[in-house]
DNA sequence: TTGTCTGCAAACGTTTTGCACGACC
DNA sequence: GGTCGTGCAAAACGTTTGCAGACAA
C-alpha cells in the first residue's frame, strides 16, 4: 500500500516513518492543495496520536527534499501539492479552489538573462474557474 | 511634498490622512517590498504615535483600490510594493533582496482559455541576483 | 455634523521552539 | 548507544478584531 512512498523515501535517505508515509499518500490522493491543518485534521481521524508538530516537520523535510512543493497563493497560510512535474497554479476567487495549471514550457528550468540566475519558476493565476465562471457569465 | 500621493488619494475617494500618505510616500521611495512591519517601524521614527493596526488598515484600503500590490513571494509575511505597472517579483535565495522584473507581455490582463476566467498573473522567479551570482559563480 | 480613520489592547490562526520520550540503525 | 523522529505544551509571529475617541470632509 505504501511502497512507492517508501521506495521514494528511501531514495531521499529518508526515515520511512508511518506518518511521513500518511501524508505523502494523503497528498497523492487529494489534490486539493491542503494547508497543514488539513491534512493533519484528516490524518488525526485514523491516527490520533497524530501531532500537529509531526506534520509540520515532515512537511519541512519532505519540501526540503523536493518531494513536495509548497505554494502560498492566497492567505496567510502555505499549502501544498505533491505533484512531481512543474507547472503553476490557478486560484478561482470565486469557489476558491486551487487546480494546476499546465507550463507552457515544462523544459525551462535554468533561465539566465540580465545577469540573473534562475531557478525556480513560480505562476500564480487568479480568476475564475470554469464551473465559476460559466455560473456568472465570465465576468470578473 | 505629498502633493502627488494627496491627489492619488482624491482621486480614489479616499480620505488623504497623514499615514496615508506616509505610507504611499515611504513605499515609492522604497523599493524594497517592505513588510506591514518595516513600514510600521521606519515611519514610526517620525510619527511615534503611529499605530501597525493602522497601517495595516492603510495598507488594506489602498490594495483594495490597487493603489498598491501585495506579494507573498518568501516566507509568511505579505510584502508590499506601490510600482503602478504590472510586473513580476525575483527573489534572490542568496541575499533574500526582491526586485521587481518587467512582463514580457505587459498588455496581458484577461486572459482566457480551457474555459478559465484569468484575471491576475502573479510570477515569482527565485534564484541568484547579477550581484550573488557573480560572487558566487552562477551557482544555485 | 457625520461618517470615516486612528490607535490601543486583546484575540486570533498559523507556525516554531524546547524538551523528553521512543524507535531504529 | 547515538542519532533521528515524534508528540506535547508553550511561545512566537503576523495579522485581525472590538471599541472609544479623534479627525477629515
Amino acid at each position: 500500500m505504501y511502497e512507492p512512498y517508501l521506495t521514494l523515501l528511501k531514495e531521499h535517505h529518508l526515515k520511512a516513518t508511518p506518518q511521513r508515509l500518511q501524508i505523502l499518500q494523503y497528498l497523492h490522493t487529494h489534490h486539493t492543495h491542503p494547508d497543514a491543518d488539513e491534512i493533519y485534521t484528516d490524518l488525526k481521524r485514523t491516527n490520533p496520536s497524530l501531532s500537529r508538530t509531526t506534520v509540520y516537520n515532515a512537511l519541512e523535510t519532505l519540501k526540503k527534499e523536493h518531494i513536495l512543493h509548497a505554494i502560498t497563493i492566497s492567505g496567510n497560510e502555505t499549502r501544498y501539492d505533491a505533484t512531481p512535474t512543474p507547472h503553476h497554479h490557478f486560484l478561482c476567487t470565486h469557489c476558491m479552489k486551487i487546480t494546476d495549471i499546465e507550463l507552457l514550457c515544462p523544459n525551462i528550468k535554468h533561465v539566465e538573462g540580465d545577469g540573473y540566475c534562475i531557478n525556480e519558476v513560480h505562476g500564480y493565476f487568479k480568476g475564475f474557474c470554469p464551473t465559476c465562471a460559466k455560473k456568472n457569465g465570465a465576468k470578473g
